[in-house]
DNA sequence: GTCTATAATAGGATAGAC
DNA sequence: GTCTATCCTATTATAGAC
């Protein structure tokens, strides 16, 4: 039994998907602490507790979060051994769940913008971009591409999915997003 | 000869012009007022002389002028009666300018993301993405090509435009940038 | 680890002189 | 049309109790 009695403690990790969710949705910018405070149940203090730099603090969590998630979930299943159009179709699968078939902006894109966020912070979602790219080459290449055409395909696979993303929400039409992953998938293979 | 003396009046387009370079890069959010009267040489008041509305005023304004400067120099100039890949080429080169050949971002997608900047501009922008790809559909279709075709190889520019802007900046490479309106400009002949 | 309370600052917005 | 001065609120951040 605990010798005393506090609100359930929420761990860092738990905190960091909800900001992951804030910052890419609203912007670094325009999250205060008070919509931190409402999104979490915890107070302000609470969150200085986990994260004694603040915003900018938690902006750098978001982003090793968002940059461990992707190692994890999109870039190591694309040096499984599975054919190369079962991994392909596994990442693409992974991409439209991530951003809600669409309808979800990219934290990269969001925290690109931002010119307050920590150097750090935007250090490593950019950094996002290149491993991104750099895991489809090398992909690619274990198939059999040459190293040019590899990376040429594997930086427009990531082109397509980004700007898909942006024109899809201007448009508000989660089909031009599904479409687009469909045409960069048989673009790969 | 003026009754008064003062410091030279400032157009509201010039403001806007202003404007424009601030939220596209900054993001709506992150500047201030502060910033703003920084940037024209204005205070505080002159800027809710020109803008009563305060902010969302201005992010209306900005929203505005792109998309008359988009209609009149990217929408229309598709509509002459040059050869069709002449008015491509001519549009490539306006998206290289106005995006300064990868480096500076987009005030679409900087507006998308900002939750606070007002509705109408939201929506404003967001029709600029829609008229973007009627404007290109239509010279195809003027060109021979299918309605379905048309609009889909339309829908793809735009995507790699945006795609290639987002990647271009993240990896720092400019040349990815111009790359993709290369091969954009391909995909349309 | 979380809370309440409070400080300090920056933000948006207005009043009124020139 | 622009300025200075001011107001109010929101925001970041800290102190100290539990």
């Amino acid at each position: 039994m605990m010798a005393t009695l506090q609100k359930s403690a929420m761990t860092r990790e738990e905190i960091v998907m909800i900001l992951f969710d804030l910052f890419r949705r609203g912007g670094y910018d325009a999250v205060s602490l008070a919509d931190i405070s409402d999104a979490t149940g915890l107070g302000k203090s609470s969150l200085y507790h986990h994260f004694p730099g603040g915003k900018p603090d938690m902006a750098e969590a978001v982003a090793d979060f968002a940059r461990g998630w992707m190692r994890e979930k999109m870039f190591d299943p694309l040096k499984s051994a599975s054919p190369l159009d079962k991994r392909i179709d596994a990442m693409m699968k992974t991409v439209s769940a991530m951003y809600e078939g669409g309808g979800a902006p990219c934290l990269i894109a969001s925290m690109m913008i931002s010119p307050t966020a920590s150097p750090k912070a935007i250090a490593t979602v950019r950094a996002i971009i290149a491993d991104w790219i750099a895991a489809i080459g090398a992909a690619l290449r274990a198939d059999g591409a040459g190293a040019a055409d590899a990376r040429r395909r594997a930086t427009a696979a990531v082109i397509a999915i980004q700007g898909a993303l942006v024109v899809a929400r201007a448009a508000g039409d989660e089909k031009i997003f599904s479409e687009a992953l469909k045409t960069a998938k048989s673009s790969l293979l």
